[in-house]
DNA sequence: TTTGCACTGTTATTATTTTAACAGTATAGA
DNA sequence: TCTATACTGTTAAAATAATAACAGTGCAAA
């Protein structure tokens, strides 16, 4: 056993809400508050006290009985976690309306994990700023990632370009691929893919609102 | 055991996957295809041939050997257990980028889940239309609800008015919220929730990345 | 007309994730 | 100083989800 925790054995899950606790954790700071206790955590995040302490205990981190967890230490120690010491670079390929509203959301909020730069095909677009971001175009791409050293590229383009945009992407030398496009794509193993459809999320609540409902009946 | 199949004790995995396939089998009918095999599915979602044909088996479809399964057949079939018959409505909270990326996206996409009013503050917003979309003031949200009788809530406005917009909500009786804002809100248990930040996503792409690369050392 | 193939459908097994149970302990108050 | 309380940390059990194993079957080629 080396001093040295390996992370990489931690549950998915436990990843997704290490970061979730994060984010909850800084608004706790920001309202002054030095300790939390597993129950607030949890009743933030919906879930069981339980399931709280028990992501902090495979992580290593201890709290203080009857005082809870030091929000600052564990903020610091998530991020030893989950971020990339040295800061990992992404990017945005289409700043249509949904890109802009992610790129105006992420900007700046995370200084491990930064936007630094934006495509499109859009000659309105090209050479402007987005949320202070520098939008290029798209003719550039392989080689901003590579001036850059951008590891994950952020796809909200017109579903047809989809395809072509991750291959472009992965040509380039990207890691991980994050794609809000209705059309799923194709990555080598080495690339991270994730994908999001928001229909799923809202065929998934319709089916559990008729449930209900049908159980009503 | 009675005729009509008991889809309540479907895994909530299987719901998720089963809004996707009809998805990737909608394209694939327009393709002029007729039939799909498991491994086809399969490939597009990323997934196992046996989970697809497990899926397929839990809502009790029986596919052709050597043919595969009738694509129309089973977008019907899905659709009878996550469709609501009647249909359902939903709205969207907050015209803003992310607002109107959603709404273009969704309108006109699913008969059965329909997005049929948006909300704002901003006089410039109220009264126009967005992607056919008719846009109300917040100020008439609980009428609108009640009167187009809409069940689910998409809230995609500032972060600060994301506890007063959810409590709005759920007193004008929704049934099921998306909140697609960084606070995390509390609702009723017979309120269905789901709540979505990309930086969840996107920390974990970071983390996995990461994990490769300490792999390459 | 038989054999191999390429599929589906189902059961069995394993892996992952959540929940429960409970032991341990510092503090506050009697 | 003792005891109840309100927490944490850990192990055990249960629930959920994914994978594997394999039986069944009809077509196609020989
Ligand atoms: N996953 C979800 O929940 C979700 C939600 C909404 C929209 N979407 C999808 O996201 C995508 C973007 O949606 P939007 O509303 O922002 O669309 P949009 O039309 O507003 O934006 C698309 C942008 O991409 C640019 N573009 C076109 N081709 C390009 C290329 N080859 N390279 C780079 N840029 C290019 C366009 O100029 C435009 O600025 C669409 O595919 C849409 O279907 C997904
Ligand atoms: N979950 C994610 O991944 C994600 C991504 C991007 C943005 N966001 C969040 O989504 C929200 C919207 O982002 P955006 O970029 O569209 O912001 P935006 O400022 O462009 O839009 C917000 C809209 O809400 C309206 N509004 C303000 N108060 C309102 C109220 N009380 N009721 C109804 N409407 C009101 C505003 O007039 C504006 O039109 C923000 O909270 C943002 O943090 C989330």
């Amino acid at each position: 056993m080396g001093t040295k925790k390996n992370y990489k054995h931690l549950p998915h899950k436990t990843i997704e809400r290490l970061s979730q606790y994060r984010r909850a954790l800084l608004i706790c700071l920001d309202n002054n508050k030095s300790h939390i206790f597993s129950h607030e955590i949890a009743k933030i995040q919906h879930i069981t006290p339980v399931q709280v302490r028990r992501d902090l205990m495979l992580i290593g981190y201890s709290g203080t009985l009857r005082k809870g967890y030091n929000i600052q230490d564990l903020i610091d120690l998530i991020g030893t976690i989950i971020d990339n010491e040295e800061g990992l670079n992404a990017t945005i390929i289409g700043i249509g309306n949904l890109g802009r509203a992610l790129i105006k959301y992420l900007s700046g909020k995370r200084h491990k994990l930064e936007i630094v730069a934006g495509f499109d095909t859009n000659p309105d677009k090209i050479n402007n700023e987005f949320s202070g971001i520098q939008c290029y175009s798209v003719e550039q791409l392989e080689k901003i990632i590579k001036d850059k050293d951008i590891k994950i590229g952020i796809i909200t383009v017109p579903e047809d370009q989809t395809v072509e945009t991750a291959q472009r992407l992965v040509d380039a030398g990207i890691k991980g691929i994050l794609n809000y496009t209705p059309k799923p794509v194709e990555v080598p193993e080495y690339v991270y893919l994730e994908e999001y459809d928001m229909i799923t999320t809202l065929e998934k609540i319709a089916f559990y609102v008729k449930m209900a409902e049908d159980q009503e009946k």
